[in-house]
DNA sequence: GCTTGACCTTCCAGTCACAGGAACCACTAA
DNA sequence: TTAGTGGTTCCTGTGACTGGAAGGTCAAGC
């Protein structure tokens, strides 16, 4: 199977797959032709790669999580202890967002958007508070 | 005043400092010895910045909003357009970064933690659906 | 006057996870 | 033969800094 395929297969662009195969996530064999030859554990692999990139982990956790996948003698206590350490950064990414999201739509509630000068948003950037 | 105290007094590292002078966001003065020389109104725009930042705006969305800041004819529809697109983004990445932690959290809830490989979170990332 | 140490300067490299593009090679169909 | 599609490598750029090297400047103490 040649790249193209295999994008297709697993919903990953060519140049990811390049990338992936650069910094040694994925080893596909090649052809004589020079073009990577992917076999269906390739393909397999790959999909993992992108749900586990879907799901928000780092290039070098989706590393952790694929050989913990391919050693079958793996303790799912190690998988999870990097799911829970990737769940407790969502989560502190969510509640940071959200301060500034209310503070944001506080300030955005409060200008009349007008063509008159006067902003609280400006007023709160420039020394106001910035919670109200 | 030097950029040691300008940091202290804006709140950001020098070298951000430094940064923000190189890509033309502030342009301080040079004492003889070659230091930048901040005056007030510098520390009270690297203030500005260093809030504008600290809700999230990007540095070009920091830019267009200091000059609007310096512009006292501006209109503040201007303004609030800037941060209501912004606010908009942060919207979309509480919802995206709500799901990854709604799939994770199930994932990691699902999974035993033990010295078996058996694992919920492997499971899911190598075809299995991801919503469960 | 000299040294020490804190502070300043510029410049270069690295971060993360790719994306864009140039220049070139391989294969297929007409 | 030619055109078109798809593959290859290599280099650069992204955002917003951060770390570090190599060196200049200043104030204090001896």
């Amino acid at each position: 199977m040649n790249i193209g395929q295999a994008a297709e297969a697993a919903g990953l662009p060519a140049k990811t797959i390049r990338y992936y195969e650069e910094i040694g996530l994925i080893k596909p064999g090649r052809n004589a032709n020079g073009y990577r030859a992917f076999t269906a554990k390739d393909i397999h692999n790959l999909a993992f790669l992108a749900r586990a990139r879907a799901l928000g982990f780092s290039i070098e956790d989706c590393r952790a999580l694929l050989a913990l996948y391919e050693d079958t003698s793996r303790a799912s206590a190690d998988v999870k202890r990097i799911a829970q350490r990737h769940l407790d950064e969502i989560e502190a990414k969510i509640l940071q967002l959200r301060e500034m999201r209310d503070t944001l739509a506080n300030l955005v509630d409060a200008c009349r958007g007008n063509h008159r000068p006067d902003c609280p948003i400006l007023a709160s950037m420039s020394g106001g508070r910035t919670d109200t």
